[in-house]
DNA sequence: TATTAATTGTTAAATTTATAACAACGCAAA
DNA sequence: TTTGCGTTGTTATAAATTTAACAATTAATA
């Protein structure tokens, strides 16, 4: 079995903290740091050092015992790992204050992930840049995406456009779409889809502040009724 | 064992679903339906049928045999579960692209959680409204926060006043942090924290896009070498 | 030099999450 | 009426993910 296929095993959940991990690392050597423990990572991200070390293992790097982690070579290795090597081009669907916030958070980050085109209706937008990113009319996608080889679309449209763009993502020929609208859209099997919604997580905490609510309700009125208990004799 | 107690112990998967069950819900019930099978909530939120009847019967739900589930009832039920009766206020700490969108995202959306204030340092934005919700001094922060009674805040400001924003929140005696930006933020024990990054799921994209080329790329190659062992026949 | 403390790497166990299997039921059509 | 099909609800099984346990190793220190 050659690496890479090992490499096309590593869990999901696995991936995703590489990519966090390597967040992190960049953060680190800017700070003029050279190396670190799997515990510092692992504060950082609010897990356990164990898989921390566990997720290094999955990925054959070994760190020097009582030194930590090589934060350059690691940073290195997770690159390999989920780079590709010829580098990927994204476009941006809708340049709504949602489209503008990804772009400034990207624009510069990534060698090999770059925001290459955006797309808007609003002809006040259209032929302008963003970011130094031209913004297209949706109704060129097509002929733009081929042209860039885009492979990747990010939907941040109104959400009742959402699976209209998705259709003509699809069609222009797009490998993966990330969803960002709370309205989930369909895609033909191949097409690599994430649906990425902002209102779940904030009802989740809502969810669990609740919870936490209630339970510290309930423990006053247990403290109340031992009380009166207490005081029954 | 009480109700409560038995919610409490839902899956944090199953939070999740429940939100997005009703989101999708609630479009069907514009859409005039009024009654819904397992398998047609299962294809809009990409899972299995299984996982909906699952989910639906650890809430204790029951639907109509040949008939599915009453939207109207599953709706009610969810929000009970994930709703504090009271309600629960909300804060956006930074009013750039990204606070911008959530709020527009959000507002009137939701009976049970509102975004009350929002918070910047901006003087230009400071005094204004942004969808109707007012946008204050961030030094304010305490004093509005506690006033309004606040009880989650959703951290939109650049990557590097994350930490300081979320610490001021902690002061503020926020119970639970939702933090957009890229870079993580520590909270003391009993506030509820959830970071959710936007860069991790486009990378993640990225790598399984990147993965099926491989695989076909791979795939063509054992094309040609079949082929050629072929031939030599 | 011997001892102690801290760290990695890895296997084993536990937990969480998802899937499969299937009985029970009820409607529709033969 | 009876048969068959499609759906729910639930238990059992499997898969994915996390955590625990611990040997091995190194550096610092007594």
């Amino acid at each position: 079995m050659k690496a890479s296929d090992t490499l096309k095993q590593l869990p999901h959940k696995t991936i995703e903290r590489l990519s966090q991990y390597r967040r992190a690392l960049l953060i680190c050597l800017e700070n003029k740091k050279d190396h670190i423990f799997s515990h510092e990572i692992a504060k950082i991200q609010h897990i356990t050092p164990v898989q921390v070390r566990r997720d290094l293992m999955l990925i054959g790097y070994s760190g020097t015992l009582r030194k930590g982690y090589n934060i350059q070579e690691l940073i290195d290795l997770i690159s390999d790992i989920i780079d590709s090597n010829e580098g990927i081009n994204v476009a941006i669907l809708g340049m709504g204050n949602l489209g503008r916030a990804l772009l400034n958070y990207f624009s510069g980050k990534r060698h090999k992930l770059s925001i290459v085109a955006s797309f808007d209706v609003n002809p006040d937008k259209i032929g302008k840049s963003f970011n130094n990113i031209p913004c297209h009319n949706i109704t060129d996608m097509e002929k733009v995406i081929k042209r860039e080889n885009i492979e990747i679309g990010i939907i941040t449209v109104p959400a009742s456009q959402s699976m209209a763009t998705a259709k003509q993502l699809v069609k222009s020929g797009i490998k993966g779409i990330l969803n960002y609208t709370p309205k989930p859209v369909e895609v033909p099997e191949g097409v690599y889809l994430e649906e990425y919604d902002m209102i779940t997580t904030l009802e989740k905490v809502s969810f669990y502040v609740k919870m936490e609510n209630e339970r510290a309700a309930d423990q006053v009125i247990q403290r109340k009724d031992q009380g009166t208990a207490a005081s029954d004799f």
